[in-house]
Order: C-alpha cells, then structure tokens, then sequence
DNA sequence: TTGTTGACTCTGA
DNA sequence: CTCAGAGCCAACA
C-alpha cells in the first residue's frame, strides 16, 4: 500500500471533467491542483483510457495550443471538438486564454 | 534500484 | 511572445 498512483490519475481526470463547455484550461493548473508537475497530467491523458469521458481535448498547453501527440492524428479531431465546443481559434490553431481559459475559480 | 523517455513549465535573454 | 537551457514528476525496461 502505501502508493496509489492511480488516485493521482482520478485527481487529474477529476479536474478535466470539471471544465465546463467552452472553456479551455492548461497542464500547469491542473498540475497544480493536482500536486504534481505539468508532465505528469500530459501523462495522464496519454494513459487516458478509451472511452473515459474525460474531455481531455480541452487541456491544452500554456500557450492555448493543443499538444501534439506521438501520432499527432487527435489533434486535428481535437481541434474539430473545441470548434464544436463553441471555442475560437487563433489563425495559429491558438486559443485566446484570456477568454476561454479556465480558472478553477468559479466552481461554487 | 537505476536510467531513459514524455500530450510540460519556468527562468533568463 | 519567442528561443534556448534546466527542472520536476511519473511510468516503463
């Protein structure tokens, strides 16, 4: 016992899910929140199983752009999502933080 | 247990 | 903001 990394895992999935539609948040405040580093969430969404229902797809990097994975083949779907979602993009595939950002702030 | 890798972030220029 | 270097944490062999 002694070691659960798993709960870690629920923390961070727990966090995505509380990102309601048209928001976007970054790995550091998750990882913040969750008290690891912002290496050990983008972890945690390449370990995201399938079918989670952790809209993963709106964690994206400090600079409001989704990170590419080793395939690289999500993104683009990733990026139809947040489309969908309502969500804006620079003409560099960038989302403004300053409007979509999540804060965790206003969870009351 | 050690070493390498990874969907990142921070600091400095 | 961008470029370059260093750091931190977790999983895998």
């Amino acid at each position: 016992m002694q070691k659960s990394s798993g709960s870690l895992y629920q923390s961070i999935y727990d966090l995505v899910c509380q990102v309601p539609v048209g928001y976007v948040t970054t790995y550091g405040r998750v990882s913040q929140l969750c008290g690891c580093t912002a290496r050990t969430v983008g972890f945690a969404m390449a370990a995201l199983p399938v079918g989670s229902q952790v809209p993963w797809q709106r964690v994206v990097n400090r600079l409001g752009k989704i990170s590419l994975r080793t395939d690289g083949e999500g993104n683009l779907l990733q990026r139809d999502i947040l489309e969908a979602e309502g969500i804006c993009f620079d003409a560099d595939q960038r989302i403004n933080l300053a409007n979509y950002g999540w804060d965790f702030a206003d969870l009351s």
